[in-house]
DNA sequence: GTCTATATACCGATAGAC
DNA sequence: GTCTATCGGTATATAGAC
C-alpha cells in the first residue's frame, strides 16, 4: 500500500514545514536552529532528517511554499472580476489577499530576498517567482489597457512591457512596508496605486 | 595628542569597515566570518575587537553607512535642478545615483531588510532611514505638485502624503530588482515612473 | 597597541537503540 | 520508522606574548 504511505509522508512533511516556517518567521532563518524546529514540530531529529536532508533544504522548501500560488491568485481574481479585467491596483490586491489567505508570513518573503543575495538556490526561487509574476502581470496590464483605456493591441503591448517592472516594484514595496511598518495602510497604498495608473495611460510616450 | 590618535582611530575604523562591507556584500552577512573580515582587512583579530565589539556591531555599522547620506543625495539633486524642483522619477534617480557614487553595494540594503525582520537593531536602522526618506520625499513631491502640476498648497499636502509610500515602494522595488535581475534597466524603470506620475496628478481623488 | 593561539560554546548531522 | 545521545566541525571572542 504505497498510496497511504505516500499520503502520510506528505502530511508529516507538511507538519514539519509548518513548524519550520513558524520558526523562520518568528526568529529568522539565521537564528532558527534545528533544535527549535524539532521542538516546534513535536517530532525528533531523526524523523526530520528522514524528510529533509538539511536546514538549507527546509528553508528552501519554506520559501518555495511562500511564493507558490501567487500566479493562481491573480488568475482567480481575474476570473471573479467583471469581464476578467483587473486594474493594476487589483493585481496588487489579489497578491496581497492571496498571501493573507495562505497565511504566508511576509517576513519569509523579505528574508528570501535577503538570502537570495548570497545563495544561488534562494536566488533561483525568487527569480522564478519574479519571472512568473512578470508574465501574468503583463497579460493583465495589457488586457486592462485595451479594454478600459482603449489602447490598440500594439500600444498595449508596449505599455504593459514598460509597466511590468514598475508594478512588480510596487508589489515588492508593498510587502516590505507591510512587513516592517506599523503604520502601513494597505487600502491607502492600493488607492494611491489606482490613482497613479488610472489617469496615466497614453498610447505614446517620449 | 588625542587629536591625531582620534583621527587615526577613525581611519583604522573605516579600513575595517570597508573590509567588512566587502565581505558582507560578497558572501552575505550570514556566511561572513570574523576570520574573513580579519583577512580582508589585513589586520588581526585582536586589533579588530579593539574597534568593534562583535560581528553584529560591525554589521550594524555597515548597514548604517549604507543608508547614511541618502537624504543628502536628494537635497543635493534638488539644489542642482531647475528652481529646486525634482520630479518623482528625479527623486528616485537621485537616490540611485547617490548609492552608486558612494559605492554602496545594493546587496547590503537588501540584506538589511532581511535581517530587520528578526533583529530589532537592524530594524531600527531601516526604520529610521525610511522615516527620514519619507519626510524628504514628501517635501519634494509637494513642491513638484505645486510648481509643475498647479495644485494648491492644501491639495499638494494631501496628494504628497498619499504618494509617499508609493514612491518609496518604487524605490524599494528599484533596489531589489537592480540587485537581483540581470536584465534590469534603470533608465527604463525611471522612464516608466515618470510616465506614471506625469499624467496622474489630480487635486481630488475618490 | 597589535598579533598568535586557544578556549569555549554551539549547531548541524548521524549512528545506533527501541 | 522514530527517538536519544553524541560526534565532529566551526566560529566567536579572549588571554597572554611581543
Amino acid at each position: 500500500m504505497p498510496k497511504v504511505t505516500a499520503a502520510h509522508r506528505e502530511r508529516v512533511r507538511d507538519q514539519i514545514l509548518d513548524a519550520a516556517i513558524a520558526c523562520f518567521a518568528e526568529r529568522g532563518v539565521r537564528a532558527t536552529t534545528m533544535a527549535g524546529i524539532i521542538a516546534a514540530s513535536g517530532l525528533s531529529a531523526g524523523a526530520i532528517y528522514g524528510y529533509f536532508g538539511s536546514k538549507q533544504e527546509l528553508a528552501v522548501a519554506a520559501m518555495r511554499r511562500g511564493v507558490a500560488g501567487r500566479t493562481a491568485d491573480v488568475e482567480a481574481a481575474a476570473e471573479a472580476s467583471t469581464e476578467g479585467v483587473l486594474t493594476p491596483a487589483g493585481i496588487l490586491r489579489a497578491l496581497a489577499d492571496g498571501l493573507d489567505r495562505d497565511r504566508v508570513p511576509l517576513t519569509l518573503l523579505v528574508q528570501l530576498w535577503g538570502e537570495a543575495t548570497s545563495d544561488g538556490e534562494f536566488h533561483g526561487v525568487a527569480d522564478a517567482a519574479f519571472a512568473e509574476l512578470s508574465s501574468i502581470c503583463g497579460t493583465h496590464l495589457h488586457r486592462w489597457a485595451v479594454s478600459t483605456r482603449g489602447l490598440t493591441e500594439g500600444e498595449a503591448d508596449d505599455w504593459a512591457s514598460r509597466m511590468i517592472p514598475v508594478l512588480l516594484g510596487l508589489a515588492q514595496g508593498l510587502v516590505l512596508q507591510r512587513q516592517a511598518r506599523r503604520d502601513f495602510e494597505l487600502e491607502s497604498y492600493l488607492g494611491s496605486v489606482d490613482e497613479l495608473f488610472t489617469e496615466s495611460v497614453h498610447p505614446t510616450h517620449r
